[in-house]
DNA sequence: GCCAACGTTGGC
DNA sequence: GCCAACGTTGGC
């Protein structure tokens, strides 16, 4: 399978790319996906070694800030067992777990993130899911073209 | 903080 | 299986 590509959108005031690079190994779970839609694109689709666009959303200047790669694929998301988590599922069955997450890498930081008004206004992005609107979903797919487009305009 | 868009829930 | 009510997301 060739190496796909995603965006995952992230509040920076909860977990910023920032924040990533900190981590351990400069790695994370990816937790709290609680959308069928998004829980299926990372059971199927989403695999080690895809190149992820790291996306700061709900904040001052929504942008893509950052290069990540998957290095662990789909598996249990321990939160959804967790009664103190934020992610607790009291519905969540350990037979059988209904949420799953990913692990991802922090690759880099782009030179010059990618603001959402620039994305809006380069015709090459124009087809990007981010910009559908009202659209929510978390976990997206994105070309190679997009993904080369954007590495451009953050400067790399 | 507003509000449009959308997903989920639950009564019928 | 329809659909209204409700909750959440996310740009502005």
């Amino acid at each position: 399978m060739a190496q796909r590509f995603w965006l995952f959108k992230s509040e920076p005031s909860v977990f910023s790319f920032d924040d990533l690079e900190k981590s351990p190994s400069r790695t994370t779970s990816w937790e709290g996906v609680r959308n069928y839609q998004a829980r299926n694109r990372l059971r199927d689709e989403v695999k080690r070694g895809d190149g992820v666009l790291f996306y700061h959303s709900s904040c001052a200047v929504p942008a893509v800030v950052g290069l990540c790669t998957v290095v662990r694929e789909a598996y249990p998301d321990p939160h959804q067992f967790d009664r103190k988590s934020r992610y607790y599922d009291q519905t969540a069955d350990p037979a059988e777990p209904r949420w799953l997450l990913v692990d991802v890498r922090a690759e880099r930081a782009l030179p010059k993130p990618v603001t959402l008004d620039q994305i809006k206004s380069t015709s090459a992005l124009a087809k990007m899911d981010l910009l559908r609107r009202g659209n929510r979903l978390s976990i997206q797919p994105v070309s190679a073209a997009e993904w080369k487009a954007i590495r451009k305009l953050g400067g790399l």
